[in-house]
DNA sequence: TACAATGACACA
DNA sequence: TACGTGTGTCATTGTA
């Protein structure tokens, strides 16, 4: 059962259509969307056709209409540009049927700035409403863009997988939206006790006092007291008359480097990170009502993974995840799908002596009795470089272990880099498409710099980002797709408050937290199947019932 | 004064 | 243990 739904200047238009896409029914219009849609859901359970999920569903919460299925009109047009070759061509449901009809396409909006909740300026940067279809009714263009569509997917190379990747990014869609709205349970006394406890008590006019007596020391250790440690050129510089040369002042560098204010500056900097990133501001900007709220962008990383614009939610640091709590009778059920990344290699690459080692709840020590003599770091080391491109360092020796080992796993990644290398474009297990190559990419020109290696290096960095598409991008299906199972299993049992590329977290009464668990294990199960059938590997998702997000791990 | 590029570091 | 991919955010610095 499929029901459209299209906006218009006055209300809306809903239109059941049949199995094939097509109207069977009189199209109604209603004025107030949600109770129309409250009523379908409960008769029938449609898939809703829409032109935007993130347009039409927030204002569908706020009424305190949830919605099981739909199909977003923009992100699916988004996948079928990028399967195309033609990634980056607007995507709105007046550029696709500008498309259809040969009108002039126009452009998408631009991305609205981050807006923080109960802002007070949030009029003003609202974004304007979507724009009414051109050329008869917006119902009737959003049906054909729709039969379009699913005309383009049933023409991809595998449509039953594509399918899926349209149907999970949809959904993903929906939880996005639903988790933007519930947010993570934040405490924000637990937080200002860390923050003093890290930092030392804030100051109304410079940094807390634990960073100031830092600068001070890092100052006095330069022999230069008005030096600002958060000026990596005044620190190289400080460093060059300290007889220390070093190309930048990066932590991994530092450490390396035999100085007395080395040991001061790598505290200042991780201090300082938590005050600027993650301190008092931020708290005050994003956490209301014991909730940090962030604004989710499915599909707003190339490989597929989710952005977020706003609050940096899926950049928390470890520490500030003690501010992480459940409400009191409730716990967080914190689930992550260890080693996903090799795991997915095994599957898609179909590697029978790598799925094999990836059927262990252990798959590095599984690699690493099977032809590594017993060293699991080394058969990590080796796995992780395949996959990531690595060109040098020690890792090289375990690398041909593994090429002579899994030949069948180590082609699937060298030839999507040569694929990359030579211009050309791969796709992940469901169809997602790599973006092209940028214009100057194949340039034969030397860089401004005159550096004649130029074009190799660029290449060699086109390989690798094409090498690891093809497995990030899968792992963030197999991500989305589990999200997509797992809603609906968790319906009267927790909501889900957080989603990390391979975690998950949902909040739920006590009592019900086992039943949680039993839920998350049945849809990781249930993704393993609808992704890779019968594959042997396993994608164990280590699942742990805790009051603080900060124990779980 | 405003904007863009850069460097740094947090996360997966 | 070393520099592999993808991000977002902040401050500094340089340019218009």
């Amino acid at each position: 059962m499929l029901v459209a739904v299209a906006g218009q200047e006055q209300g809306f238009q809903l239109c059941p259509l049949d199995d094939l896409g097509r109207p069977s029914g009189a199209p109604m219009h209603v004025t107030d969307l949600a109770p129309a849609v409250a009523e379908w859901e409960r008769r029938a359970q449609p898939r809703w056709v829409w032109a935007s999920t993130a347009e039409v569903y927030p204002a569908l919460l706020a009424a305190g209409v949830p919605v099981g299925r739909c199909h977003d009109i923009e992100l699916t047009e988004a996948l079928l540009l990028g399967y195309a070759g033609r990634w980056g061509e607007p995507r709105s449901l007046a550029a696709a049927w500008a498309r259809l009809t040969g009108a002039p396409v126009p452009p998408d909006p631009p991305p609205r700035p981050p807006v923080p909740p109960g802002g007070g300026q949030g009029e003003l940067f609202a974004p304007a409403p979507p724009p009414t279809a051109g050329g008869g009714t917006g119902l009737e263009t959003l049906v054909k863009v729709y039969a379009d569509q699913r005309a383009r997917i049933d023409a991809v190379e595998q449509p039953r997988r594509f399918r899926l990747l349209v149907a999970a990014e949809s959904a993903g869609a929906l939880v996005a939206a639903e988790m933007g709205r519930t947010g993570l349970p934040w405490r924000a006394d637990i937080h200002r006790a860390l923050l003093v406890e890290l930092l030392g008590e804030p100051s109304p006019v410079g940094p807390p006092r634990r960073l100031a007596e830092l600068s001070a020391a890092i100052g006095e250790a330069f022999g230069d007291p008005r030096l600002h440690p958060d000026s990596p050129a005044e620190v190289l510089r400080a460093l060059r008359r300290a007889g220390v040369d070093v190309p930048s002042t990066r932590s991994w560098v530092l450490r390396q480097v035999d100085h007395p204010a080395v040991p001061l500056l790598l505290k200042y900097k991780e201090l300082y990170r938590i005050w600027t990133a993650h301190g008092w501001a931020w708290l005050d900007t994003w956490v209301h009502d014991g909730r940090f709220r962030a604004e989710y962008v499915p599909g707003g990383v190339v490989s597929g993974r989710w952005a977020t614009r706003g609050g940096g939610a899926l950049q928390i640091p470890k520490v500030v995840r003690r501010a992480v709590v459940a409400d009191p009778g409730w716990r967080l059920v914190v689930a992550d799908a260890g080693q996903l990344e090799p795991r997915v290699l095994a599957a898609v690459s179909g590697d029978r002596r790598l799925a094999a080692a990836a059927a262990a709840g252990d798959l590095y020590a599984a690699l690493a009795a099977d032809a590594f003599a017993g060293d699991r770091a080394k058969a990590k080391v080796a796995l992780l470089g395949a996959m990531y491109g690595q060109t040098g360092g020690d890792a090289l020796p375990a690398l041909a272990t593994l090429r002579r080992n899994y030949p069948v796993a180590f082609d699937y990644v060298e030839s999507a880099a040569r694929t990359g290398e030579a211009g050309g474009l791969v796709r992940s297990w469901l169809g997602r498409t790599c973006p092209p190559a940028s214009a100057t990419w194949a340039d034969p020109e030397p860089d401004a710099g005159g550096d004649r290696s130029a074009p190799v290096a660029r290449a060699r960095a086109r390989g690798r980002f094409t090498r690891n598409f093809v497995i990030q991008a899968t792992a963030a299906e197999w991500a989305l797709t589990l999200l997509a199972t797992l809603r609906p299993l968790l319906a009267g049992l927790g909501e889900l408050v957080f989603f990390q590329h391979d975690e998950v977290l949902v909040h739920c009464p006590a009592e019900r937290a086992d039943a949680v668990v039993a839920a998350v294990r049945e849809a990781g199960e249930r993704t393993r199947r609808l992704l890779f059938g019968d594959t042997e590997v396993r994608f164990p998702l280590e699942t742990r019932i805790v009051e603080c997000y900060a124990d779980a791990k």
